[in-house]
RNA sequence: GUGCGUGUAGCUCAGCGGAUAGAGCGUUCGCCUCCGGAGCGAAAGGCCGAGGGUUCGAUCCCCUCCACGCACACCA
C-alpha cells in the first residue's frame, strides 16, 4: 500500500494540475509546526517565481481544489504560501485500520526483492569478542534483519579472521607450553589426535601470551612467522593444529553471538578463500589491470573524477603474501559464484573507509561484479567513554564484550530489585533481555557512522530514550490487554476495529503509528537503524500520553473501548516488530 | 602535508532548504483513593563552532577559517 504522505501529495498534486500548476510543486512533507496542521507543502512558494505571482495566490488556489475532498478536515493557504492540510478523522482512522490489516503494516518493503550479503561481525579466531566487536555484530544484525523484512533474501556472513599471523604465534606459543604434543614431533607419523590439545580458556589465554612476547622477543616473532607460513604451505601439523583452533574457536564465538542474538547464516572466513587467490592475482596480473610496483602487486583505483588521489589497491606483498584486500577480492568471487548477490553490505568499523574504496573500485575494474551490483560500506564510529576517549577497563585494557553485557545486565537487575516478583530464573532471563535491550538500543539509536559515548547508566535507565523504557511500554500494553482477556473481554482479529481519534492525544498516537512505512522505507534506504529506534520511541511517548489522559478498560461506550483497545494492539504490534528489527528481545513481565 | 568526518541546550543526542530549531538526562515547580507513576503537566536553559556567499527563505547548500577525531601501499 502507499504511505500516507504518498497518498496525500497525489492529491496535492492533482489539485496543483487542477488550478494550472505544475504538478510537481505538490510535495508534502509532515508538517514542522504540529500547532498549526499535520502536513505541509511549501510548493507555492517554490512556484512563485517561474509563474511570477504571489506565492500566496498561488496556494490559495491549491487549497479552493482541495476543499471538497473528504481526506481533508482543513486545507488552508497560510501567510507567505504554506499550504497547511489536517487530515479528517475519519481518513486517518481508515489509513490505521488499513495498516492493522496489512502483513507488514503497510510497508511496501522492496520493489523488487534482491539477494543480499551483509558481511558483519568481523570476530577473529582464537581471540574473545571484545567491545570493539560489539558495533558490528549490533548495527549487521539489525541492517540484516531490515534487509530480510523489506522483503530481500538475505545471507549474513561472520567472515572470521582465521588465516592471519595469529595462528603461528599460537603454534608457537603451544610448542612452549607443551612440546611433548604429537605435533611437535618431527618423527611423528600418521593422523593426528581428534581431541583439541586445548579449551578455550586456555586458548584465549595462549593468544594474548603470545602476542604480547612477540613484540619483545625478535626470535619468536620469527618462529611465529616461520609456522604461518607453514600453515599456509598445507603443513600437516600446522594445519591439525589450526583445525583444533577453529573448532573450539569457532564453538565459543558461535555462543557468544548466540547470547547477543545475533545469528549467522554462514560462518566463512579468510582461510576458505585463500585457494582461489594465486589465480586471482594471477588473472588480474595477466589482464593488465593488477601490475607490480615497488615489489609488490597493485590495482591502480584513481579515477579522473577524484579530487584528491586515491592510493592504489594493494594485493600481494612483495615477498608474496596476500593481504587484506585481497582476501576481501576472492571473498566477492567467491560469493559471485556461490551467491550472486545483487547487494553487498560491509559493516565495519569506518576507519577502513579508504580500504573499502579501494576494494570495491578494484571488483568494479575487473569486472567481478555486474556493473548494477550495490556494493555498500556501512562505516561506524567508535565507542568512546565518558571521557570520550575509546572505552577502555578501568586498568586501561580491552574490555570483553561479555563482561560489558555482566555490567549492563547487573545495572538492570538492580534496577527491577523492587518491581514484581518474578521467580529467581525469570528474573535473571528478563533481566538479560533489558539489559542486551539497554546495550542494543544504546548503540543503535544513535548514528552508526558517529563515534558515541557508552554510558551503562544512562542506557540501562528505564526513563527516558532507553531501552527498558521502550520495552517496559511493550510489557505495559500486553499487560493491559491481558487483563482486559482476564475480565472476560474479546478481541478477535475481525472484532478490531479503530475509530476516529476522539482526542488530542489519540490523534497524535494515531499519526504517529501512521509514519511506520515510512520511518522503514528510510530506514532501509539509509541502512540507518537510528531511525526505527527514534519511531519507537516517539510511538512509545505518543503512547503514555493518551494512556494517561484516556481512560480504556473503563470506557463505557463498548465500542469506543474496542477501539482502543485495537489501536493498543496495533502499538504493540509495531513497536514489536521494530525490537524484533533491532535484534531485541520482550520479555512477558518486567 | 593531503584528504575524510565531526562541531546543535550544562550533559547525551535527533533534525539537515521553509513559518516559533526538538528530545532524553540533569535543574525548578505541580500531579499517586485511578487500566503497571518506569508516567503526566509546566518552567528555565540555544548568535545550531566563526566569517563570507547562493536563495524569496540557510542549522541544513557552496567557499574560507578555527577546534577535535580519523585515514593516508606491503597489519587486519
Amino acid at each position: 500500500m502507499k504511505t500516507l504522505t504518498e497518498k496525500i501529495e497525489e492529491k496535492v498534486k492533482q489539485a496543483f494540475e487542477a488550478a494550472g500548476y505544475d504538478p510537481g510543486l505538490g510535495h508534502v512533507s509532515v508538517s514542522n509546526r504540529p500547532d498549526l496542521c499535520e502536513f505541509q507543502c511549501n510548493g507555492a512558494m517554490a512556484g512563485a517565481k517561474k509563474y511570477h505571482k504571489a506565492p500566496f495566490l498561488i496556494a490559495d488556489a491549491v487549497a479552493e481544489k482541495l476543499a471538497g475532498d473528504p481526506a481533508f478536515a482543513k486545507a488552508e493557504s497560510v501567510k507567505p504560501g504554506f499550504l497547511n492540510l489536517t487530515l479528517s478523522p475519519a481518513f486517518l482512522a481508515q489509513e490505521l485500520n488499513e495498516m492493522a490489516g496489512d502483513e507488514k503494516f503497510g510497508y511496501r518493503g522492496e520493489d523488487k526483492p534482491r539477494r543480499v550479503v551483509v558481511d558483519y561481525g568481523g570476530a577473529n579466531a582464537a581471540k574473545p569478542l571484545h567491545v570493539g566487536h560489539l558495533r558490528s555484530a549490533v548495527i549487521g544484525e539489525s541492517i540484516k534483519r531490515i534487509e530480510k523484512y523489506a522483503g530481500n533474501e538475505v545471507t549474513g556472513d561472520v567472515h572470521l579472521g582465521d588465516w592471519g599471523l595469529q595462528m603461528g604465534l599460537i603454534i608457537e606459543q603451544l610448542r612452549d607450553l607443551k612440546p611433548d604434543l604429537p605435533y611437535f614431533d618431527p618423527e611423528h607419523t600418521g593422523p593426528y589426535p581428534d581431541e583439541p590439545p586445548f579449551s578455550i580458556s586456555e586458548l584465549e589465554k595462549i593468544y594474548p601470551a603470545a602476542s604480547a612476547r612477540a613484540k619483545k622477543d625478535a626470535a619468536f616473532a620469527a618462529r611465529a612467522h616461520e609456522a604461518t607460513l607453514k600453515l599456509q604451505s598445507g603443513d600437516p601439523a600446522c594445519t591439525a593444529i589450526w583445525h583444533h583452533i577453529m573448532n573450539v574457536s569457532r564453538k565459543d564465538l558461535k555462543k557468544n553471538y548466540d547470547s547477543l542474538n545475533v545469528h549467522f547464516e554462514l560462518w566463512k572466513g579468510e582461510s576458505d578463500v585463500q585457494p582461489i587467490i594465486p589465480g586471482m592475482v594471477k588473472d588480474l596480473q595477466d589482464r593488465g589491470i593488477a601490475h607490480v610496483s615497488e615489489g609488490a602487486v597493485v590495482v591502480d583505483v584513481a579515477q579522473d573524477s577524484d579530487k584528491i588521489e586515491i592510493p592504489p589497491c594493494l594485493i600481494q606483498k612483495s615477498d608474496g603474501a596476500a593481504l587484506y584486500a585481497t582476501s576481501d577480492l576472492a571473498t566477492i568471487l567467491d560469493r559471485e559464484e556461490k551467491l550472486r548477490p545483487d547487494r553487498y553490505i560491509y559493516v565495519a568499523d569506518k576507519r577502513q573507509a579508504l580500504h573499502f574504496t579501494q576494494v570495491f573500485r578494484t571488483a568494479r575494474k575487473a569486472g567481478f561484479v555486474k556493473p548494477e551490483t550495490e556494493l555498500l560500506y556501512v562505516g561506524f564510529g567508535t565507542m568512546n567513554g565518558k571521557d570520550g576517549k575509546p572505552f577502555k577497563t578501568r586498568d586501561g585494557g580491552v574490555m570483553r564484550l561479555e563482561n560489558l553485557v555482566a555490567d549492563i545486565t547487573d545495572a538492570v537487575r538492580q534496577k527491577m530489585a523492587g518491581s514484581d516478583d518474578l521467580p529467581e530464573d525469570e528474573m535473571e532471563a528478563t533481566a538479560r533481555k533489558v539489559g542486551l535491550a539497554a546495550l542494543k538500543y544504546g548503540d543503535l539509536s544513535n548514528q552508526a557512522s558517529k563515534d558515541y559515548v557508552f554510558d551503562p547508566e544512562r542506557f540501562s535507565s528505564f526513563e527516558g530514550n532507553t531501552g527498558p523504557y521502550i520495552l517496559y511500554t511493550i510489557v505495559r500494553i500486553n499487560s493491559i490487554l491481558k487483563r482486559y482477556r482476564s475480565e472476560g473481554g474479546t478481541l478477535e482479529k475481525d472484532e478490531r476495529r479503530i475509530g476516529a481519534p476522539g482526542s488530542e492525544v489519540e490523534k497524535d498516537l494515531d499519526l504517529c503509528l501512521s509514519r511506520f512505512p515510512e520511518v522503514m522505507e528510510t530506514a532501509r534506504q539509509e541502512l540507518a537503524p537510528h531511525r526505527i529506534c527514534q519511531f519507537m520511541y516517539e510511538t512509545a511517548d505518543a503512547f503514555s500520553k493518551f494512556y494517561t489522559h484516556v481512560k480504556i478498560l473503563t470506557e463505557p461506550d463498548e465500542a469506543r473501548k474496542k477501539s482502543y483497545l485495537s489501536l493498543l494492539t496495533l502499538v504493540r504490534d509495531l513497536l514489536t516488530v521494530c525490537t524484533d528489527l533491532l535484534g531485541i528481545e520482550v520479555p512477558e513481565r518486567m
